[in-house]
RNA sequence: GGGGAGUUGGCAGAGCGGUCAAAUGCGGCGGACUGUAAAUCCGUUGGGGCAACCCACCUAGGUUCGAAUCCUAGACUCCCCA
């Protein structure tokens, strides 16, 4: 692969370490060449928040835009509704409408944070599936889409294949999602005349499909891009730490934590996450990456502060550092630690402190905390927790407390 | 429609009347070492409760001194045949 992008674009991608495959690159370079180009990434509306899994592609949104094209963010809304079957492993409630479109409101906060949404030739517009999915008519969509697919083409998927040879079952539903997903493609170059579709290269089956069903529908030739499958360089799955999900809403995960996460990448990875996290330019990336030893520490703050600055401001990730420094450096307390306010109600006679821990999030439940107890790894203001029996009442709350499991993970706790 | 297999802790997967809260692996958490990194090592790991104690092997009954294990019914999943 040694193509010499022209467009700014191509060139941003393929610098940063964002491109892992594309049908079409000549083609697709000279589109982006010629002027403003639509483009989409779609998203699954299952889940109340983006993770930190779908930053990547947010990234590239966000470039895309940044060169002069046309970001859209389609909203799996009418696919939701159907449930994707491909973790049936715990057959997850379907959600009804109400519930998509709410998580399809958390959702662009996030994106609004990266792209900027509006009328104009380059700003990015925000679809839904259901706006053409719920209409559909079984038999004319048979008789129009369906005929383009080729079920012995299908079978060979490795998706489907794989599934097929472990002999697990693969209901007819999920076996049409494919289907829907080259549909969406379809339709949003039909309306919006979007030429491009990126996503994981887990979706490259998904997106050839839709540029196929393109093609043949309706003649039109479009292009399909994926970026790499992120893995940590121990080969583990990107976005996970300290068992929670790294979510982008600031509701679900304070600015605080989320910039921890970044701290704490591993040396190996930073050079990288710069490139694709951040916007610095790629030979101060590859500089930051390059330092050894604790100098690298240096480059993970840089990280930390720049990928929350372009999530949650510049403010939070200042207050972010100043708290982590304070925490780390001081042993002391920040203000922007999570804070858990109890009003005197909650708190009634006192609440015991394996409640307390669990209650400021630092254990997943009461058994949870008295491990971390008997551990030793629970500290009340720094001091070691012995007594799981521990009663806080009102009193002990005058001032505020600060709890801590392990050395890594603090919380206030305050009475409000 | 008929026949068969199955449902065990976050996941995978043993157990098939007592010694089972349940092997083992993964994951998670804590500790040591460091640089808030990685690797390694050690420990720990169902839930509720301040506690005593209680609940827990799909659900509801039953047999038994005793059930994750046996019986009955139900729910769900998968496979094969039509």
């Amino acid at each position: 692969m040694t193509y010499h992008p022209k467009s700014e674009f191509m060139s941003v991608m393929m610098k940063r370490g964002f491109l892992a495959d594309c049908t079409d690159y000549q083609g697709l370079d000279d589109a982006l060449s010629n002027g403003v180009v639509p483009a989409y990434i779609g998203y699954d509306a299952t889940a109340k928040s983006l993770h930190i899994g779908h930053l990547l592609n947010i990234m590239v949104l966000r470039w895309f835009q940044k060169t002069g094209h046309k970001p859209i963010t389609l909203m799996g809304g009418g696919t939701t509704k159907v449930g994707d079957p491909s973790f049936r492993a715990d057959e997850r409630p379907l959600l009804d409408e109400a519930a998509i479109n709410a998580n399809i409101d958390g959702m662009q906060k996030v994106f609004a944070n990266y792209l900027s949404y509006g009328d104009g030739a380059s700003d990015a517009i925000m679809l839904n599936n259901a706006e053409w999915l719920d209409d559909l008519n079984y038999l004319s969509f048979l008789r129009d889409i369906g005929r383009h697919f080729s079920v012995n083409r299908m079978l060979s998927f490795e998706s489907v294949k794989s599934r097929l040879d472990r002999e697990q079952s693969l209901s007819f539903l999920e076996f049409n999602y494919m289907i829907l997903q080259a549909y969406d493609f379809l339709e949003i170059n039909r309306r919006y005349n979007c030429l491009l579709q990126m996503g994981g290269s887990d979706q490259w089956g998904n997106i050839v499909n839709g540029i196929d069903l393109t093609r043949r529908v309706l003649d039109h030739e479009i292009y399909g891009l994926t970026t790499p499958l992120l893995t940590t360089s121990d080969g583990k799955k990107m976005g996970k730490s300290q068992g929670g999900a790294i979510w982008l809403n600031g509701d679900m995960l304070s600015p605080y934590e989320f910039w921890q996460f970044w701290r704490n990448t591993t040396d190996a990875d930073t050079g990288r996450f710069l490139k694709l996290y951040t916007e610095l330019p790629v030979e101060e990336c590859n500089r930051l990456g390059a330092l050894e030893g604790s100098e690298i520490n240096a480059a993970k703050i840089i990280l930390a502060n720049e990928v929350t600055t372009l999530l949650h401001g510049a403010d939070a990730a200042k207050a972010a550092e100043a708290t982590a420094r304070e925490v780390f450096e001081k042993g002391g307390v920040g203000d922007d630690l999570p804070t858990l306010t109890l009003s005197t109600d909650d708190l009634g006679d006192g609440i015991s402190i394996g409640q307390l821990i669990v209650r400021a999030g630092l254990a997943g439940s009461g058994k949870e905390a008295k491990r971390l107890i008997a551990e030793n790894g629970a500290k009340l203001n720094d001091e070691p927790l012995t007594n799981p029996g521990l009663m806080i009442d009102a009193a002990a709350l005058a001032q505020p407390i600060k709890l801590s499991a392990g050395k890594k993970r603090h919380a206030l706790v305050q009475l409000g």
